[in-house]
DNA sequence: CAGCGGATATTCT
DNA sequence: GAATATCCGCTGA
């Protein structure tokens, strides 16, 4: 039944680090979505680094605001934003509480509870779709504003946690540009991904709006 | 597969 | 008022 044998959550500490650590370190790790009608269990394969102040493409670049309070948190939390008027997009804060980084989870395979992701996912073609690409990992785990500030680090009966489980070896790690961030915060090399995991997401440079005609 | 336009609402200026 | 850490459906290769 549970196809996860160690259900260990990953202590809060793995967190409480530099932004540009966690982010490669939780490639390969499941997080666990607890829905009332049944586990979602995905495998993370693309993330992406946002380091706070330091960082133009950061939400928290200009301070603290009634959006991202959660990144100024304590680490392990999730922090849940909604973007472009339709769709959700789920972070984990990392750094010490008073800091502002978080790592967003960009893409994952779904590894139980597909068939609950497939009905909240009925445009996939097919199961690798079903979380390639931020706002599609969140529909299809059923995340929404009401997770924001969730922690993920809680043992026990909760919505949202991230498993210890075994990452993926460092050598399978490839890093590039962040995908659709503006100005000068696209250039980091901050986007991390398992190298040839057909679960990843396609690159995308920022794409300014166009005027109304 | 690449390029595009449209949909949509919250946030910040 | 303008921008946005996006996705979908369509077109044309």
């Amino acid at each position: 039944m549970i196809a996860t044998p160690d259900r260990t959550p990953l202590p809060r500490e793995f967190f409480d680090r530099p932004v540009l650590e966690v982010a490669p370190d939780l490639l390969g790790r499941t997080l666990v979505r607890t829905t009332p009608d049944g586990p979602i269990a995905l495998r993370l394969t693309e993330v992406e680094a946002y380091d706070g102040p330091n960082d133009p493409g950061s939400h928290a670049y200009r301070g603290r605001t009634a959006r991202n309070g959660v990144m100024f948190g304590p680490p392990g939390h999730v922090y849940v934003y909604f973007t472009y008027g339709m769709w959700f997009c789920m972070n984990l804060v990392c750094g010490p509480e008073g800091e502002s980084s978080a790592v967003l989870l960009r893409a994952g395979e779904i590894v139980e509870g597909a068939e609950l992701a497939r009905k909240r996912r009925l445009s996939a073609r097919n199961d690798k779709e079903l979380a390639k690409g931020p706002a599609r990992l969140a529909t299809a785990l059923d995340v929404d504003r009401a997770l924001n500030g969730t922690d993920a680090c809680a043992a026990g009966d909760t919505p949202l946690c991230v498993l210890a489980g075994t990452p993926v070896p460092r050598d399978q790690v490839s890093n590039g540009p962040r995908t659709g961030v503006a100005g000068d915060g696209g250039v980091h090399p901050w986007r991390f991904w398992i190298a040839n995991d057909p679960t990843v997401s396609p690159y995308r440079a920022h794409a300014p709006r166009r005027r109304p005609s």
